[in-house]
DNA sequence: TCAATCACG
DNA sequence: ACGTACGTGATTGAA
């Protein structure tokens, strides 16, 4: 409510702005330095494996699976992020648009499993189709619209959703979640047999047969049975990505641990890996990591994994 | 103890 | 007519 009134209202604009500094300095600046660990001198996060509903690890005591980076002011925090001493340097490994390459290859989406193969620009891509223009004349604003209905079809967006998240008005927002259907129509098939699997069987599955039961599938309510729905197709696509992250990491470590690597694998944000790898050893860990994490799980899209190092957390971006 | 807010993917 | 995009954790302030 206050974003919206904002653009009118210079006090809320300042009331946003003092939030989001307070919320800098007491979750970040003023906790972590007393998170570090005397013996150690590093913080130590816990991972949680039975909490999150999907599958996902969760982090905690302290979270550092939201460390901010959207800001500039937030960026200065992961900064703060260092490799252990001279001798070693940060790592990031992401996996690129892994949820969308998930159900690309759960539904045999061929128009949208291609534009991997190609190693396209997927939101470029989705845009030029969906607004039949040529790639090269998409504009920021289609490639914009066309990111944030590839991110809500993961999610279950309705037309309304779109809408408040896009300048498009509810009508533009409903044809264009049709035309991308069109585009993409086995998504469509695929999201609405998820929806009967759960069903009849009471659960969905991920790749790995992790299961997520899902007791208001049938209510009589709809608003609790679409929320149930739209878990339906959510979690399989958001469970299947953390179980290959998962066990990417499993081979990771023990690779790492029969190389005899000083490096080390300090952290998971749900689809990035970061390491502190010993200096002498990066261009061999590089190429492990990528090739673990990019042949963690044979689906029938590639994988593509993006690495880059620095100095700390965000130059490793 | 809970809801609201806001940090992340 | 209704409500309306998934998954988390930390902090704050009121009940």
């Amino acid at each position: 409510m206050l974003s919206y009134l904002a653009k009118d209202h210079e006090i809320i604009r300042n009331v946003l702005k003092y939030r989001g500094l307070a919320k800098l300095k007491s979750t970040y600046v003023d906790a972590l330095p007393e998170q570090v660990l005397e013996r150690t001198g590093h913080i130590h996060t816990e991972y949680m494996q039975t909490v999150a509903s999907t599958g996902r690890l969760s982090s905690n005591n302290p979270n550092l699976q939201n460390i901010p980076i959207r800001t500039e002011r937030g960026r200065q925090v992961r900064k703060a992020f260092v490799p252990r001493n001279e001798e070693y340097i940060l790592l990031a490994a992401d996996y690129s648009q892994i949820e969308l390459r998930v159900i690309a290859a759960m539904s045999e989406e061929e128009t949208m499993i291609e534009a991997f193969k190609n190693g396209e620009d997927i939101h470029a891509s989705t845009a030029a189709r969906v607004f039949n223009v040529p790639l090269e004349d998409v504009t920021r604003e289609q490639r914009g619209n066309a990111k944030t209905v590839n991110f809500g079809i993961i999610y279950g967006v309705s037309a309304f959703g779109l809408s408040n998240q896009t300048d498009l008005s509810r009508t533009e927002a409903k044809e264009l979640i049709e035309t991308y259907y069109e585009t993409y129509p086995k998504l469509r098939k695929y999201m609405s047999a998820q929806v009967d699997f759960a069903r009849d069987h009471g659960y969905v599955t991920t790749v790995s047969n992790r299961r997520r039961y899902l007791k208001d599938i049938n209510s009589r309510n709809t608003i609790v049975r679409g929320a149930a729905e739209r878990n339906a197709v959510n979690a399989p696509i958001q469970g299947s990505a953390a179980d290959i992250i998962k066990i990417a990491m499993i081979n990771i470590y023990n690779k790492l641990a029969e190389g005899g690597f000083k490096t080390k694998m300090l952290l998971q944000v749900h689809d990035e890996l970061v390491f502190d790898v010993y200096k002498p050893e990066l261009e061999t860990i590089k190429s492990l990591i990528k090739e673990e994490m990019e042949n963690a799980y044979a689906l029938n899209v590639p994988l593509d994994v993006e690495m880059d190092t620095g100095v700390n957390w965000l130059e490793a971006h």
